[in-house]
DNA sequence: GATCGTTTCAAACGTCTGTTTGAAACAGAC
DNA sequence: GTCTGTTTCAAACAGACGTTTGAAACGATC
């Protein structure tokens, strides 16, 4: 555990001393093909150190899988700071704000970073380090949308409504991350690089979400419907 | 491949012959573990046969894997039907049980069949056996959303939107499938306890969705808000 | 009964896994 | 130099894995 105190910064050709290696070099592989299809020689190659470094440093694999996800956990914090908003903020703004945010978080427009892919296998899958990922992080943020959503809402809704809006919210952002592959399966290949795109999703499931509570115009344009069963003729 | 012609109801201990014993015991194997961690050893320990059967039936564990897929798609579909509304039913209401019957196929309150999960694993980690599952079983009832959508918007809207609008409302009921788990977490036990069921979240997701798109009242009750001082401009 | 194709089984195969080991390499203190 | 504590490495370990095998059991047909 106790480092050399002396300075490390000699010409070893792969930066950083080798515990420092192994983190991000576990998580890449953990993210891509699970725990169980990862093997300890895998890590070991792409993080050029030898096979017993792993036991060396961490003890055993599962040790080193939940020190990986905490790893990433804390990166893709420092990566994608919470949004922060001055004093009087109109509402719809900031839940605007939010989604993009969250969109940006999970799906990292580009390369979706291995951090996240890492994290949303402790979501489907949860292990031990699920629970401290839910406390230190995701908790926090779901507190966030509640308040928005309360602020957007004038305070007119229980908690228990409120959640369930948040969770709505959070659904619509989460399925293109989880089901991304089936999503692109189902539509088109021109609709989805037109609509699913960074500011295409954000706009429409920040509308959805704003009509859905009554803080923004429905998203059928201007037709005075009813939610009756026939309904009238289309107006204008 | 070719059974004996003899009527086979004779006493063997477990009902059905070894491969009609394999895929069940596959699928639930699999569902619950992962592809990885489970052991063909396992599997047929469970379904009560040598695991020489596995090859001897399936070839590789693989193809096995892909059989108990498919065999999963097929049961689940047996066992939750599509609806069916006589000629004339409101939008809203095909809506609403439409809504109903995905939370239903993906929840399955009560014990949450295997098959499920199964398939859930499918969609978050596709295989071979994916798109199959997605051209036989999610693009029709994809499609039966998108229509109803359509028609509850009274074809005031391009596809394009209507599909936007088709995965907002799956990406509701989706989270409480594949994140089940961390929702629980995220949400006091009383508050899930009442709101979490089928009914519950049928009228919420519903309600939520039919005033989004202006087919139905919006969630705040009365008062005549408006979308605040900057103005949702909204991007075409 | 003899023969055939099919199904089942216990045992073994070769490979890959996580983990351990003992020695070598290294840096600092004396 | 010598000693000490730490880090790295190649090699080996025991066990579990998917798969194969050869023989036995079975039912049907002659």
């Amino acid at each position: 555990m106790i480092r050399s105190n002396s300075e490390k910064t000699l010409e070893t050709p792969p930066i950083g001393d080798a515990k420092d290696r192994i983190l991000p070099a576990a998580g890449r592989e953990f993210a891509e093909k699970g725990y169980e299809a990862t093997t300890i020689r895998d890590i070991c190659l792409t993080a050029g150190v030898n096979v017993a470094a792993v036991n060396y440093y961490f003890g055993d694999k599962q040790r080193l899988y939940i020190e990986s996800v905490k790893h990433a956990h804390r990166e893709r914090v420092r990566q994608v700071p919470e949004p922060d908003w001055a004093p009087g903020t109109p509402a719809p703004e900031k839940l605007r704000d939010f989604i993009g945010n969250l969109l940006e978080r999970m799906l990292g427009f580009g390369q979706p970073p291995w951090q996240v892919r890492l994290m949303l296998r402790e979501i489907l899958h949860p292990t031990e380090a699920c629970r401290e990922l839910v406390e230190d992080y995701f908790r926090p943020h779901f507190e966030l949308l509640v308040s928005i959503l309360g602020e957007l809402t004038e305070e007119s809704l229980d908690d228990r409504t409120l959640r369930l809006i948040a969770l709505s919210v959070i659904g619509q952002c989460f399925l293109y991350r989880a089901a991304g592959d089936v999503v692109g399966m189902l539509v088109p290949d021109e609709a989805a690089d037109a609509d699913h795109t960074l500011s295409r999703l954000t706009s429409h499931i920040t509308a959805f979400s704003l009509a859905a509570i009554g803080a923004g115009p429905p998203l059928v344009p201007a037709a005075d419907l009813r939610p009756g069963p026939a309904s009238e003729s289309r107006s204008q």
